[in-house]
DNA sequence: TAAAAATGTAAGGCGCACCTTACATGTAAG
DNA sequence: CTTACATGTAAGGTGCGCCTTACATTTTTA
């Protein structure tokens, strides 16, 4: 799943211990996402968008749609 | 998770194994999902959400963020 | 440069999302 | 009534998202 959790996070000037404390899971949570080693729970990734107030689609790249259709 | 995926899906003129198909899922799954049973993975919720041409949050309520938010 | 903070990697465990198979129920059509 | 279809429930298995602990590496700060 393609993210720019990580550029988020820092121009929001958080750390990962930061982030992962805001949306209740650990660091390794948290890196694991940033790194695409594991994709966000749907919950998880909405506890994420609440943090930065902003879509999820815009956080994390829908694969099977167009971007385009995000604000619909 | 609250959904309504189920109102979606009858309007479309769905059934629960035409939509698993289209997802790649097995009916059970959809079962789940529509009667909250379990929250779909970020991904199923994707591919759901690419079936209806929908963002993911008008298919699925993000409860740790207002929805006025979807659209920006 | 030394200490502290932030990031990253590794390994093992647990719960749930999703799987398959099977059977029960309701409804509509022949 | 019977066949067919859509929906729902049940039970057991697998993979992965997230957990904890521990240590290595990089970056920041004093």
């Amino acid at each position: 799943m393609k993210t720019n959790l990580k550029a988020l996070r820092t121009e929001a000037g958080l750390t990962q211990a930061d982030l992962a404390a805001k949306i209740g899971v650990s660091r390794q949570a948290v890196i694991a996402i940033e790194s695409d080693k594991h994709d966000p729970s749907l919950d998880l990734a909405y506890r994420i968008a609440a943090v930065f107030d902003l879509p999820v689609e815009v956080i994390f790249e829908n694969p099977h749609r167009s971007s385009a259709a995000t604000t619909e």
